[in-house]
DNA sequence: CATCTTAATGATATATAATATCATTAAATA
DNA sequence: TATTTAATGATATTATATATCATTAAGATG
């Protein structure tokens, strides 16, 4: 039951500054990526183990999808994000945040709720330009 | 352009009305376990296509979670859903659907939106009263 | 500073969920 | 009944993520 102690690692601040430089909510494989040329000795698998664990801590956040990879956004207050179903890409939405909500669905079926996200999915502006531009061919 | 004719075959029914009969929003494997008794030449790969079929027609909807394979609701209306964190478990939430969120988020970032789906997240009844029984334990 | 304990890592195997491929079957139509 | 081709069954493959385990090194201790 005693909290164990968390080491800070080469890994780990460069995992996540990598992060925060993307900014773009980059999946864990394009952290990776994006690590590997200039620190190829950083495994893949640490990457993956590295933001789980600053989700666990409340550093980060995982913004789950409907197809595909999680992705992984540096900055943690809770807020909701958008998918393009073409090309995958995931924004914010500035939209206020209902804080309510867990608590509307609480007694439904004797549920102890936890958690409530809001997941968007729409055509981002680019791939609506790409689709109009095919449209017109 | 043109339409192509979908036909009706004795798999498609099968796993339509086993999926309606489970009713509890299992996964496409589970719809798979349960028709392979009786129906042991129906392969998985047919439960997941037609089950992916059935949702594009808007016959049924698909219920993507958090974490684990997709779960599958014979009801296409639309309507929320809560997942079990200990497991697994989709239940129905009792809540009015806000159609009007999409409209809210509709102009965020130039995206169009497309759908918007709530996902709740908690601890059903039964894994409630086993983890009493664990802490008195 | 040297030593010790063990959390964290790297490499790899494995698990899970779902789709892709392709020869064969059978539904719908003529 | 014959024809066309959508659908199927078997299987391979892909994608994402976690598990395993020997090794490394962070942080504490003397």
């Amino acid at each position: 039951m005693t909290e164990v102690p968390e080491r800070n690692t080469r890994q780990k601040s460069i995992i996540y500054n990598t992060l925060c430089c993307l900014s773009n909510h980059p999946t864990a494989d394009c952290v990776y990526e994006a690590i590997h040329d200039r620190h190829p000795a950083i495994s893949r698998a640490t990457v993956y183990r590295v933001l789980n664990r600053l989700v666990d801590n409340g550093t980060i956040q995982k913004v789950g999808v409907n197809r595909g990879a999680d992705h992984f956004d540096h900055r943690a207050h809770p807020h909701y994000h958008i998918c393009c179903i073409r090309c995958g890409k995931v924004s914010d939405v500035e939209m206020p945040y209902m804080a309510e909500l867990e608590r509307q669905a609480g007694d439904c079926r004797g549920y102890r709720v936890t958690s409530c996200s809001i997941q968007f999915e729409g055509v981002c502006p680019e791939c609506q330009r790409k689709e109009k531009a095919d449209t017109v061919r």
